[in-house]
DNA sequence: AGGACGGCGTTTTTT
DNA sequence: ACGCCGTCCT
């Protein structure tokens, strides 16, 4: 413990910590007794106000930091919060348990696993591993992989779990129309499976936790006892098994204190429960309920007009963010014709931004659904415009990662199965089906883990000659391995796994392009194992820290969905494709009507709120789905925006009838479950191409064949800003060019010429 | 054991 | 339209 004003006698006059926050706020961070109900708006101090909390705490010494629980949702809300607290106060915040639901449900796990049958050096499976569980069990229950997809039934599972349900008991109506009702049945199988691999998913960590505390009282009134106070960030994305557990862990001292906010909840679809938030004072009588309105993120009318917008909702708790700012800029409204004049139209006001000096890292593109980037991504490329796509592929998710991993996984948990099929016979070995076919059975009918299998195999003559000396060969070195373990330093036996097993070797004799690169995420891998004490502690962190490592430098335009944007903020929002069926999502709607839909409009509100400055909403008049051109209907979202927090831009020539952004231009009436075929002659920009006057769908003949390249593969052709090149292949109007200067790019035709 | 072919699905994502 | 996955064929 330090210095500064923690080591005093808890202070009298307001500490220097407090200063500065507005008088919400400081109520937030000085209700610490009793059940608190946070409710932070967008952009409303909600992290300052948290860690204030836990610094407030501290430093009046009503508790040591090892009795404080906080939890957040994502790995990087922990970090920050521990960051900062740390700034504020140093040292004497270690020992917080301070951590994701799952990382801090996994370190309770742990130390108690064989409550639950499992042992302390259990493996977290990731949705791969889970995925090829699920695909054997449903083989072997004879289910139809058609009809009954893994994916499915695993979706229903994890569903299940978020809801705190073990198979025991899932009810018959829960289970109806999925897969004849044996739904539960697959369930129970899953579960024996995992307990057997000593094996858990991400939904046991929490339901493990609950069997626990419900099993055993005294460990769970342990735990009761040591969490003086509690923390939780997002509490509207809490599902119910992580609600039981928030409930039972404060039945102790009662001093829990949910931050959230209701009009940010969109991630039901995984099964998080709106109702906890809305549920909050009957849940936990004698709540406070302390909300945070003051914005300091917006200007007013952007505030406006996310909440003009919001207020459509029924079943809100209610608050209204106001700010001190300035008036600023309206949302500006633009219709297009199809989504390639809108990137086109967002590049052109990038690059105007840019030139009047704006950085692009202030600047960010939110779309509904991952395949709307790629427009952008072409044109900016086209552009020369530097952009970053958010949420790609990740790091652990690359096919060598998992193999490197999955050594690392038999090494350490000799019972991990899915590991040992991953690598049993990568590189080859010479292990082939029959060999694999005999193994799962003398598995199954001892009830052995594969390795110990194998062991017993290579002691028949079961097999052939070759497999079983590959299988003895890849025993022996999985036990070398072993010792190994207990020997040299972790990243060491990282680096002579890879080389002994030819993995390393399996790349370096590849000739694909993409060779060289796994052998450099290898490397990276091994690198960054250091970091970690041991093994069992790199495991852990790999499994819990799926991270994204997209953090290369670089001023840049970010693109990424309206959910991965949650929680950012940039003076500068695009927020593209505003058009019924694509946002607000038809499927959304269709699955879960209303609720579907308000989940929708508060996606939207989350894309409005995370502008500081402007905020551009736009929405095409044809939009191509699934390879075909449909005619669209701007958002009902649009009309819903206050008119007078809005600019509606056109184009000359482009005039939306004022009316297109009005809600009644547009029938409610709106025929089956498709989008409603919109009339053309009412809806949209009108002018620029062959007017459609039929009110159903023409195709669009016009706009496929508008641009007639005649660009073949071979051509010389030469660019504005990337100069020569040759052409590589054809896509419609998009060219794939190999730049003598530039590299490999996809431009559109209308920006080469031949030479 | 690897490539060709056909069928299907195609919203959002973290841990 | 397109890509991915599973199957079947060579």
């Amino acid at each position: 413990m330090a210095e500064s004003e923690f080591t005093d006698a808890p202070a009298a006059a307001p500490t220097s910590y407090l200063a500065g926050l507005n008088e919400a706020q400081r109520r937030a961070v000085e209700a610490v007794e009793g059940p608190v109900l946070v409710l932070a708006g967008a952009g409303t101090g909600k992290t300052r106000v948290l860690t204030t909390r836990l610094a407030h705490i501290l430093a009046t010494r009503r508790a040591w930091p090892s009795q404080i629980l906080a939890v957040t949702f994502t790995n990087k809300a922990a970090l920050e919060m521990r960051e900062r607290l740390a700034r504020m106060i140093g040292e004497s915040a270690e020992g917080l348990w301070l951590g994701t639901f799952h990382a801090i449900a996994a370190r309770i796990l742990r130390r108690h696993a064989e409550v639950v049958g499992l042992k302390p050096n259990f493996t977290i499976l990731d949705a791969d591993d889970q995925l090829r569980l699920m695909k054997q069990l449903a083989a072997a229950a004879g289910i139809d992989e058609k009809r009954w997809p893994a994916r499915t039934l695993l979706g229903a599972i994890e569903r299940w779990k978020d809801r705190g349900l073990g198979p025991e008991k899932v009810s018959a109506e829960d289970q109806r129309g999925l897969a004849d009702g044996r739904g539960a049945g697959l369930f129970q199988a899953y579960q024996e499976r995992l307990l057997a691999l000593n094996a858990v998913d991400f939904g046991d960590l929490l339901l493990h936790n609950l069997t626990i505390f419900a099993a055993r009282a005294d460990i769970l009134a342990d735990y009761q006892q040591r969490f003086r106070y509690m923390l939780v960030d997002e509490y509207q994305d809490t599902n119910v098994a992580q609600y039981l557990w928030l409930r039972l862990l404060a039945q102790g001292h009662r001093n829990l204190c949910c931050v959230g906010d209701d009009d940010q909840s969109v991630y039901s679809w995984r099964g998080a429960e709106i109702g906890n938030i809305l549920r909050f004072e009957r849940d936990f009588p004698g709540a406070k309920i302390i909300r945070l309105e003051q914005n300091y993120r917006s200007t007013p009318h952007i505030l406006a007009a996310a909440s003009g917008l919001i207020a459509h909702n029924e079943g809100r708790l209610g608050k209204t963010l106001w700010t001190a700012h300035n008036e600023g800029e309206r949302i500006i409204l633009r219709g297009v014709w199809d989504g390639e004049e809108e990137a086109r139209w967002v590049g052109d006001e990038i690059e105007a931004r840019q030139h009047r000096g704006e950085v692009l890292a202030e600047m960010a593109i939110l779309v509904r659904a991952g395949f709307q980037t790629r427009e952008f991504e072409e044109r900016f490329l086209t552009l020369g415009l530097p952009y970053r796509v958010i949420g790609g592929p990740r790091f652990y998710e690359r096919q060598e990662i998992r193999d490197a991993l999955a050594y690392l996984r038999l090494v350490h948990q000799p019972a991990d199965d899915l590991a040992f099929e991953r690598i049993v016979n990568v590189p080859r070995r010479g292990i082939g089906e029959a060999t694999l076919q005999s193994l799962h059975a003398l598995a199954r009918v001892q009830r052995l883990p594969l390795t110990e299998a194998t062991a017993r195999l290579v002691e028949t003559d079961e097999i052939k000659p070759a497999a079983r000396k590959a299988l003895r060969d890849f025993l022996a070195a999985l036990s070398r391995w072993q010792g190994l373990a207990d020997r040299v330093l972790h990243t060491e036996l990282a680096a002579q796994i890879l080389d002994e097993s030819g993995y390393t070797a399996m790349w370096q004799a590849d000739k694909s392009p993409e060779a060289p690169g796994r052998l450099e995420n290898l490397k990276e891998l091994v690198a960054g194992m250091a970091e970690f004490d041991n093994l069992a502690g790199f495991l852990e962190h790999v499994s819990l820290v799926m991270e994204n490592t997209a953090t290369a430098g670089g001023d840049m335009v970010s693109i990424m969905t309206l959910h991965s944007a949650k929680g950012l903020e940039f003076d500068t929002v695009f927020l593209p494709g505003w058009e019924e069926g694509l946002f607000p999502n038809q499927r959304a709607m269709d699955d879960t009507g209303r609720a579907g839909l308000e989940e929708e409009r508060r996606l939207a509100y989350v894309g409005l709120t995370r502008a500081k400055r402007r905020a551009y909403v736009s929405y095409a008049a044809n939009r191509r789905m699934y390879g075909q051109w449909q005619p669209t209907l701007p958002s009902r979202f649009i009309a819903e925006l206050p008119r007078e927090h809005t600019d509606i831009v056109a184009d000359p020539g482009l005039y939306p009838r004022a009316g297109a952004f009005e809600r009644e231009e547009w029938s409610m009436a709106r025929p089956g479950p498709e989008l409603a075929r919109p009339d053309l002659t009412r809806v949209g920009p009108l002018g620029r191409r062959p007017p459609i006057i039929e009110s159903r769908p023409v195709p669009q003949r016009g706009v496929e064949v508008r641009r007639i390249g005649g660009f073949a593969k071979g051509d010389r052709i030469f660019h504005q800003k990337f100069g020569y090149g040759t052409v590589r292949a054809v896509e419609d109007n998009k060219l794939a060019i190999s730049f003598d200067k530039a590299g490999e790019k996809m431009v559109m035709d209308a920006f080469v010429e031949k030479v």
